[in-house]
DNA sequence: GTCCAGCGTTGCAGCAACTGCAACGGTCAT
DNA sequence: ATGACCGTTGCAGTTGCTGCAACGCTGGAC
């Protein structure tokens, strides 16, 4: 839309290709040499755009820095949370929202069920780590070192028949979840309370952030909640197409 | 030099403090909102500005993929990744590299004591640069005149008692690591916690990076820390070697 | 040592493109 | 239902961007 911007901005990607010199950038914009200069001396002077000792430019540092600070700056909760809301106006079941820090799993947020029959969670409360639907995807996405060393450090708490039992047990669930995208706890924490999760992803394709729907089965069967997860999935991935700042311009959005 | 490209690159470290809508951008721009929308909407055009679904604009998908490219570009993290990977495995303190750009330390690449983390972690986070250790490396073997103009800019907060007060102390400090080829941070950052760094070096004998090692007190006292000061400066030695040698680039274009 | 070729840089005249205004339509809260 | 607010649009005025042409510098050829 503005013809000078647009022009600047479009040496960003050529440069991301290589080094260029000022008459390689003037030619593949089309434009004249001493326009090409002073694009790039604005890009320059914003620290966009560098130039090497041979005076080619490339891509400069501070797009490391912007893109570090827009990153410390996101907050996964606030931008999933109205994906949540409206996906409990839909199901009515309750919704869960969790991040991994520190070998730990933690909710961030909750949106209640509107069913009377609530389960017992907290915002900012650490997760039942070795069972719950969230805690497997999050920790499936870790490195594999640091997985196999918090599978080992944890407590395998026998909270239902169903729970994990052990380590192993959990690796290899966790390598399942892995592979499917997706997450559940089948009565694994409470015996009547069932869950199915999705992973959130950031711009690097890493999880940042799970969520899940939880239901008693005295409302829902497990079967049932089952059938919800390509709806859970859906949500998920538009909650981390929205977090990474993906564009679906030009195309229509599923 | 370019005002419409000026104004539109103001945006972008104005949106990475955090979202912001149409009427916060033309403000502190100082532009109607009518222009502060074009440019919006060409840097929306780029993918380098996201808009959410409450209207508001963020840095988007597209400026993060550049970064990626452009720090894949700096062949010196490359080749010294293996190296601080190796050296990690050895001593297991949290290891730095970093280079310096048009007045600012960036780091650009990192090896925390327990695993790998890639580029959104704390990469491309400005360094403090009057007191860390690699800082004082890479400024140290600017020419002079630019060392002079550089320190004489910088603020130098007081973090801690230990931090470096001023300009001249900074200087001072500057030629004792040029003398000696190595450069520690004591406490100057945060109390706690001690640094020890060694620079790295190209074909020409210019430092072109500087890495260190970082360890909390309360893991291993400063004397402790310097006595890793020799494998440090071997491993950074042994980068510059396989650096120098090698010269792969200049010849990658077109 | 001289000349030529190539590149980055600068000042300027012309005008294309950008700016800001004012008015419109939508949404939300009162 | 009403008003306030925000994003959006079309337009006239003119700002500031564009491309030209000329200059200085560097490096290579002879």
């Amino acid at each position: 839309m503005s013809q000078t911007v647009d022009r600047a901005l479009s040496i960003l990607p050529l440069l991301a290709q290589g080094p260029a010199d000022l008459g390689q950038v003037a030619e593949r914009l089309g434009v004249h040499k001493s326009t090409a200069l002073r694009l790039l001396r604005t890009l320059h002077e914003h620290g966009l755009v560098h130039r090497q000792q041979d005076q080619r430019y490339r891509l400069g540092a501070r797009l490391f820095a912007l893109a570090q600070e827009a990153v410390e700056n996101l907050d996964v909760r606030e931008i999933a949370h109205p994906y949540l809301a409206a996906l409990n106006e839909q199901i009515g079941h309750t919704i869960h929202l969790a991040v991994y820090e520190e070998g730990e799993v933690l909710y961030i947020d909750k949106v209640e069920s509107r069913y009377p029959v609530r389960m017992y969670s907290r915002i900012g409360k650490p997760v039942a780590i070795t069972v719950a639907a969230v805690a497997k995807l999050l920790l499936a996405d870790l490195p594999e070192p640091e997985r196999r060393a918090v599978a080992a450090k944890l407590d395998y708490p026998p909270y239902t028949p169903r729970s994990t039992p052990n380590a192993a047990a959990f690796l290899k669930e966790l390598a399942t979840v892995r592979e499917q995208g997706w997450a559940t706890d089948l009565g694994g924490h409470e015996e009547s309370i069932n869950c199915v999760g999705a992973p959130i992803r950031g711009a690097d394709g890493r999880v940042v952030a799970a969520m899940s729907v939880s239901a008693p089965n005295v409302v829902v069967t497990a079967e049932e909640l089952l059938t919800l997860l390509p709806l859970v999935r859906r949500t998920a991935d538009d909650i981390s197409r929205e977090y990474s700042g993906t564009t679906p311009t030009k195309e229509a959005s599923a």
